[in-house]
DNA sequence: TTTGAAAAACTTATTAC
DNA sequence: GTAATAAGTTTTTCAAA
């Protein structure tokens, strides 16, 4: 199964508006009601979204890749706070724990592709303060694979392009 | 803000049946409608509840320990699926992550107190297989500190109790 | 705070385009 | 895939306890 560009635009107003409601992502969309209603019976049906609540299978979704990365920063006034809202904004990131001990922050993404780690890494080290970071995949999940509110943290692009479309939803030449 | 034995309830029916529905929750919990609903806009209001979507607050909730936990287990013969499965079946496990690399695998937990730690390191150490396990206090989490389906990974009584209720919802003499 | 019943709102099915 | 409408359900409100 393969989303196309409405079904992202649905997920991503479920998302952002955090409703359920056919009629309001209507009026975020432009997507018709009827149509709307259609799109998520399909996605129900398909897996993609898995229950009433709406939570979001990541592999059906084309975020299968689960990235698990330590990231040390060096200390100074403040630098927690600045450091953790820094890798929260990050797109595929979707937690970001701060612990005691020497490693800092415990930092989960969930990517489209392998080619979209790479990025991820330069845009940790980007971020000033930031001194090292060890990240490692995940193989498979036994628990905590899916979520309800990943596509608040990407860009409508980016997930079109994980399932081989532009931004207009159609197949790039 | 204190939840209460009703509310878990609701809390918990939200989490099982995955549903929103106050029709569908007072089918399982013999809960009226009407005070489902008023219970929900309740916890809405002190943000127990985020959104549409029925986001949990788990600090709000009384789990706002969390606990990361490297779990190393011996190699042997489909055991990554066993000791999988095992860690998943914890109470207060919400994440289990099969790794590449020498860690094997990454745990996240989510608990009501650090009584409750001690608990969770023995369970681990119980499983058949499991050699070592290094385990981490959070600090602050600066994203995924919210979660649809926690409640399906406690038993009633154990939420009642963090928020220092017995089972019939009176506090205890 | 709880509740049952009434009112209001919404979703779903249907039809045609 | 869209649009409009009708039918069916559901949620939400409300006044009383």
């Amino acid at each position: 199964m393969s989303l196309d560009a409405l079904d992202v635009r649905i997920l991503r107003s479920i998302a952002m508006k955090e409703t359920t409601s056919p009629e309001q992502i209507y009026q975020e969309t432009d997507i018709p009601k009827s149509t709307v209603h259609y799109r998520i019976e399909n996605m129900k049906k398909q897996g993609v979204i898995k229950n009433g609540l709406f939570e979001i299978d990541l592999q059906k979704a084309g975020l299968g890749l689960t990235v698990i990365s330590e990231v040390l920063a060096e200390f100074s006034e403040g630098y927690q706070k600045k450091v953790g809202k820094a890798l929260s904004e990050i797109e595929g990131v979707t937690d970001v724990h701060f612990t005691m001990g020497d490693t800092d922050f415990i930092v989960i993404s969930r990517l489209p592709s392998r080619a979209m780690v790479e990025k991820l890494i330069e845009e940790f080290e980007a971020i000033d303060g930031i001194q090292r970071t060890s990240s490692k995949f995940v193989i498979t999940s036994y628990k905590g694979d899916e979520s309800v509110g990943v596509f608040r943290d990407y860009s409508e692009q980016t997930i079109l392009r994980s399932h081989g479309l532009d931004e207009t939803g159609d197949a790039p030449e």
